[in-house]
DNA sequence: CAAATTCGTATTGAGCCGATACTAATGCGC
DNA sequence: GCGCATTAGTATCGGCTCAATACGAATTTG
């Protein structure tokens, strides 16, 4: 992975830490694209990620902009260029490629596993814990295409349910 | 992951990648102990690997030897101070405890695709592919006690089967 | 409104990392 | 035996990540 993520980026003459940023703002929602969150998911400082985002800021691969309500934070958004290197680069897609030999449901059994693994892990670190509206213990249907975030109280669009949250609480009784 | 090997590294103000060293040495065996094996196995060039194992040496955690065959090259040897600190620290261990709550059947089916992925990625990257004698397709089983490397033609204790080689070559006929 | 807190930035220093150049040992062809 | 190419490892240099610290600005609390 450490190759891949530093082969993928030096196309581009970009460090593996600055795709992985690119990675997470392409997935996060409303909720988590904010500096503070990014070094959450990263594990680094606020001050690091604020290095990093300074240089994919001076490269146009990211955008930043003032929240309306609390004008301390900023908000982060992939630039069409941002958009455009991820999709063309695909850090994520030699995983995939190397899943080719198996067979769906071996990938779903693996796949849940791991996040269960993965839960447990940020939790036992106290640290920031990440995942997806559709999993979350907050995430209420509405209709045919609305959800709402029980905690925040927003409405929600479908595909902004398939996005990355900082604010994720985890379904309970999952598996014993 | 990234925080949980800062954190663990930091209480040794050690850097993720000397744990990474440590451990890998710690589970290399005897055509693998070297710091050409150790740098294909982080995806690192020879001269940043370099930098690293005089470091390593300078704390006292490896040990270094010239090889009797050919006085090229180096082998290395975790001291008994660096065992110690990998069992003290052991930066796989938050690993271990956030399988927990999963099935032992769970992660056995869990650890198999995933070693299959590696082993597809390995290969797509034309990267070295490690892999533990066990299932290595020239490994042959002498006795009950004694294996045997057909590759290198050494014979192996069954400890050593369990430890890590560059020179793995991946069964094949495993699954479509 | 003052104090404390939070979000983000700027700066500094330690140290990883790759690139390059180098030495030393091995193997190949003669 | 004697060049030539190859391989294992080291030394040096510059770019850049990263944490620590300090700071400014906005928000919250009492």
């Amino acid at each position: 992975m450490r190759s891949e993520l530093r082969k993928a980026g030096s196309e581009e003459s970009l460090q593996p830490v600055h795709l992985q940023a690119l990675v997470y703002l392409g997935k996060a929602n409303r909720y988590s694209n904010t500096p503070q969150a990014l070094a959450d998911y990263l594990g680094l400082t606020k001050g690091t990620v604020s290095q990093t985002l300074l240089l994919l800021d001076r490269r146009g691969l990211i955008e930043r902009f003032e929240d309306d309500v609390d004008r301390r934070v900023v908000r982060l958004r992939l630039s069409s260029a941002g958009e455009q290197l991820l999709a063309e680069s695909q850090p994520m897609l030699a995983w995939q490629n190397a899943t080719r030999n198996i067979s769906p449901n071996r990938i779903r059994n693996a796949t849940s596993a791991l996040r269960e693994a993965l839960a447990t892990l940020q939790e036992d670190n106290e640290g920031a814990v990440f995942g997806v509206c559709s999993s979350c213990s907050w995430c209420q249907k509405l209709s045919q295409r609305i959800y709402r975030c029980g905690k925040m109280g927003d409405r929600l669009s479908g595909p902004e349910t398939r996005k990355l949250c900082r604010i994720y609480a985890a379904k309970v009784a999952e598996s014993a």
